[in-house]
DNA sequence: GACTCCCGCCAAGAA
DNA sequence: TTCTTGGCGGGAGTC
């Protein structure tokens, strides 16, 4: 029931639906604690003084400047004022005593106008909204619905029409609220809420934006060293328009939406822009986004061409709009991101966690319990996913089904293969050569594969543990693993590597660790760099990095630098554990990897071609003794069980870790016995000299970053995932990334990885597995000769989706296969401006071709594989390139909250 | 001086 | 044609 303040206006034009306006709900408790807001904003019921709906309604008589307008809300605010600005007025006699009389009283008002007027923050539109909230309940009874008059709410709230737009344009993207036709909303409430982020974050990843969240880090990065490498950024930030210029409005089912513009500025819509802005942060690890760079995909998105200054104030300013509703709601905060250049504004995401996929299950039970009539029928997640895009979403839907086809072909090319004695380990590489470079695209087979094995399955539940765990991986070998994959955080490190020292992170948002294994003599660059950083010695070796569950040590250096982790659910998890008794051995690592969420960031690693002879070297023997189980027979294992695992739930973990190891034991080789001499093995095979790599800052590696969710498979696949160092100090600003230098990451030891559709992915967060995969598929994969179907496949579908021209192959190169992922992508495309650029080397520019120069760039290494500069790294940790360019660990970041 | 973001003009679009 | 929406950017308040 409405408040008496809630009465609707006499004067209200929507009076006429008056029915329904009696409906609106008022949460108590809200009112309370707003209480004197909401008083305040109620007196006007019983003012005569009404919100005019519309601004002709005031009485400007003078020109609209700040006096006029400061006259006018004096009146506004008290009746009697105003009759006295009236009979002022009108005795217009204006004698030049009652004129200095009416100054001075204006002054006076003025005065205490400003002083009873709180302060500009007071008005802001955070409070507006937290003033609009508390009329509503959160969770309104489905019985009862809330509509909203905008009249009404002008009128009691005492602003400005234009603001309740702003804060209504925000709710209803976020499915709050709904229109019903002019001046009239329907109040939903948070109920739909859940459904609408999991949708929304469905639909970032799908739109990749993690990945032109990392591009444009990238861009930032290289101008630090290139200041002329703008127009890369430019076209960076482009990346995604073409993609997504056309995205459209998200809806979810069940909820019409009704904007009166819907169809005509939709685009530009506040609503649109609230629901990208949301995606970033849902899509991003951690879940902190910088204006800047939101700012900058969303109007990469509009016109690349109008990347100008005032295009990119105006999207600043509208960001702060939504900022200050998201604020207001709750699902963000405002803090600071503390980079060398300087302090950027940011937003960190403080509203739900959004799992994947699994939330689709629960959001359905929950909306279906409890749900008003708009969230009631939330059909399977598939339904769901088309429901996103109605409208002009409709192409993304299209471009899926395409890749449906594609990845249906690819699986039985897999299954071809799987049961043709090929070598596992040559399909993988091939595979996997192409993963790196493609990865953004890649990443969508999966997720796609991944609804069709939903649309199979028969329990919410199962579907949503499989989601949780985002990649269905087969479980065959389920016992091997005892330990809760929540409790092991690490993957298996390779014993031969032992010497590498594990540095671990913590994982802010995901409340997963991630743990870097360093080279001993680089060990001391990280902890230069950043004194919070934690550095335990794990028996693993060149793996790159581990994810580990948070550990409370790494919460704090988490929370440290500002970046609060919500990992504290998780804190059993061991953070040490990190090495598995299990070994995970390549496969393992690479299940991990394959984790499409679990390598959030990893997109952006650069690599050097130069590392080839280094490779050669380390990998030399230990490249043909990996017996890396990649095969595509593993992945339709995979494919196979996902039901399996489904019903497994409890025990994906060990399932996983079992897969794992089962993978790198197809290979022969007894899994507990050999755990630990697989790692060796596997760690050898791909190892990759430290020095070598190079991992461009601004860019975590996370292990395996079990999205949402599936930590505990991500665990065990961590053992041989890479992981990001999420250094504090070296985080970026947005996604908190951290940036590194290679030669910190001296990653390595990347099984191979699957490359099942599933695996590869089914978020732009899969992308930064790609890099890692690649390198270990294709350390396994270089000694082998065999003809790789998968290959064939994943040229295919590259060249379906359009990432490569029509007639490029991707080749199973044997260079690239030693070499990282970013380097085979480079192998395959032409090397970037940016490249030849962040190494100082000249090169001819090249073209950047759409999407694939997208693609490259963002893998791009350092140097392409013919550009490439011997790195070396510094005791200070930065790293010179053959040229002299000089890498330096870059972008300290600090998050603050405000 | 940079950051925030309020404010309201005015055009697009709906009724 | 009227009224609702909401894109947009000036510029004031705040830091």
């Amino acid at each position: 029931m409405r408040p008496a303040g809630g009465e609707m206006g006499a004067g209200d034009k929507e009076n006429e639906h008056s029915e329904p306006c009696k409906n609106v709900l008022k949460t108590p408790l809200k009112q309370v604690a707003t209480s004197q807001l909401v008083l305040t904003e109620r007196q006007p019921e019983c003012q005569p003084l009404t919100t005019p709906p519309k601004p002709k309604e005031t009485p400007p008589a003078d020109p609209w400047t700040p006096t006029s307008n400061l006259k006018m809300l004096i009146s506004a605010a008290s009746p009697e004022i105003r009759s006295r600005e009236q009979r002022r007025q009108l005795s217009d006699s204006s004698s030049e005593v009652l004129q200095t009389k009416h100054c001075l009283q204006e002054h006076l008002l003025a005065d205490e106008y400003e002083k009873s007027q709180p302060s500009r923050k007071e008005k802001s539109l955070g409070l507006l909204c937290h003033r609009f909230l508390a009329r509503y309940p959160d969770y309104p009874s489905p019985s009862q619905k809330s509509y909203i008059c905008l009249d009404e709410v002008t009128e009691e709230l005492h602003v400005e029409r234009r603001r309740i737009y702003d804060i209504v344009n925000v709710l209803e993207s976020l499915h709050m609220v709904s229109r019903l036709a002019r001046n009239r909303y329907v109040w939903h409430g948070r109920h739909n809420l859940p459904q609408t982020l999991q949708a929304l974050k469905k639909v970032g990843e799908e739109n990749k934006y993690i990945q032109q969240i990392q591009m444009i880090k990238k861009r930032e990065y290289e101008h630090e060293f290139d200041p002329d490498s703008e127009r890369n950024e430019e076209m960076a930030t482009s990346f995604g328009s073409r993609e997504q210029s056309e995205m459209s409005f998200v809806e979810l089912p069940g909820v019409e939406f009704r904007a009166a513009s819907v169809n005509g500025r939709k685009y530009k819509s506040l609503r649109v822009m609230s629901q990208k802005f949301v995606m970033l942060f849902l899509v991003s690890t951690p879940q902190i986004v910088s204006l800047e760079v939101a700012a900058k995909i969303l109007i990469g998105e509009d016109q690349l061409e109008d990347l100008d200054k005032s295009k990119f104030k105006t999207k600043i300013r509208r960001l702060y709009d939504i900022a200050n509703v998201l604020s207001s709601l709750k699902l963000i905060k405002k803090v600071h991101v503390t980079e060398e250049r300087g302090r950027k504004p940011a937003f960190k995401w403080t509203g739900p966690e959004v799992l994947p996929n699994t939330q689709d299950r629960k959001l359905e039970a929950t909306s279906t319990a409890c749900s008003p009539p708009i969230s009631e029928s939330i059909p399977s997640k598939e339904q769901c996913s088309k429901a996103l895009f109605p409208s002009k979403g409709k192409q993304n839907f299209t471009r899926h089904s395409s890749l449906i086809k594609l990845v249906k072909s690819i699986e039985n090319d897999r299954r071809k293969i799987q049961s043709a004695p090929t070598s596992p380990v040559k399909i993988s590489a091939s595979t996997y050569q192409s993963l790196p470079v493609f990865p953004n695209t890649i990443a969508q087979f999966p997720a796609i594969t991944k609804h069709q094995l939903e649309g199979q399955s028969k329990t919410a539940e199962e579907m949503q543990v499989k989601c949780a765990l985002s990649l269905p991986e087969a479980v065959h070998k389920p016992e091997t693993s005892q330990q809760p994959a929540l409790s092991q955080p690490l993957g298996v490190c390779p014993a031969s590597h032992s010497s590498v020292s594990p540095v671990i992170l913590p994982h802010p948002q995901s409340g997963v660790s991630y743990a870097i294994y360093l080279h001993p003599s680089q060990a001391h660059t990280v902890t230069t760099y950043s004194p919070g950083f934690m550095l335990q010695p794990l028996p693993c070796a060149n793996v790159t990095g581990i994810k580990s569950n948070n550990s409370k040590v790494l919460n704090k250096i988490t929370t440290e630098e500002g970046d609060t982790q919500r990992g504290s659910d998780e804190p059993t998890k061991s953070l040490v554990t990190e090495e598995r008794p299990e070994t995970k051995s390549e496969t393992s690592s690479q299940r991990c990897l394959k984790r499409s969420q679990a390598l959030p960031e990893n997109n952006l690693i650069k690599r050097r071609k130069s590392d080839e002879e280094s490779l050669d070297t380390s990998l030399g023997e230990s490249t043909k003794n990996e017996k890396t189980p990649f095969n595509s027979s593993q992945t339709n294992h995979e494919m196979d069980s996902v039901q399996e695992e489904r019903q497994n739930e409890t025990k994906t973990v060990d399932q996983n870790v079992a897969s794992c190891c089962d993978q790198c034991t197809k290979e022969n080789i007894p899994e507990d016995e050999d755990k630990i001499k697989t790692k060796q093995d596997i760690s050898v095979a791909f190892a990759i000299p430290a020095p070598e790599t190079f991992f461009p800052s601004g860019y975590l590696i996370p292990l395996t970053h079990c999205t949402h969710g599936n930590k505990a498979e991500c665990s065990n696949k961590e053992k041989a995932g890479v992981c990001s160092v999420q250094h504090t100090a070296y985080s970026s600003p947005i996604t908190g990334v951290i940036s590194m230098p290679a030669s910190e990451l001296k990653t390595v030891n990347i099984p191979a990885f699957h490359i099942t559709p599933l695996n590869i992915m089914l978020s732009p967060n899969s992308i930064a597995a790609a890099p890692v995969l690649s390198n270990s598929c294709l350390n396994s994969s270089s000694t082998s000769s065999a003809p790789n179907p998968s290959s064939s496949a994943l040229n295919f579908m590259l060249q379906h989706i359009g990432l490569i021209p029509a007639g490029v192959q991707v080749p199973a190169n044997p260079v690239l296969q030693h070499m990282p992922l970013s380097s085979q992508s480079e192998n395959i495309s032409h090397s970037s401006e940016s490249t030849s650029m962040q190494e100082g080397k000249p090169s001819a520019p090249k073209e950047p071709h759409e999407p694939q120069a997208v693609a490259e760039n963002f893998f791009r290494t350092p140097g392409g594989p013919n550009t490439e500069p011997s790195l070396s790294a510094n005791s200070d940790g930065t790293q010179r390139t053959s040229q002299g360019t000089l890498y330096t660990p870059q972008r300290k970041l600090e998050v603050s909250e405000d």
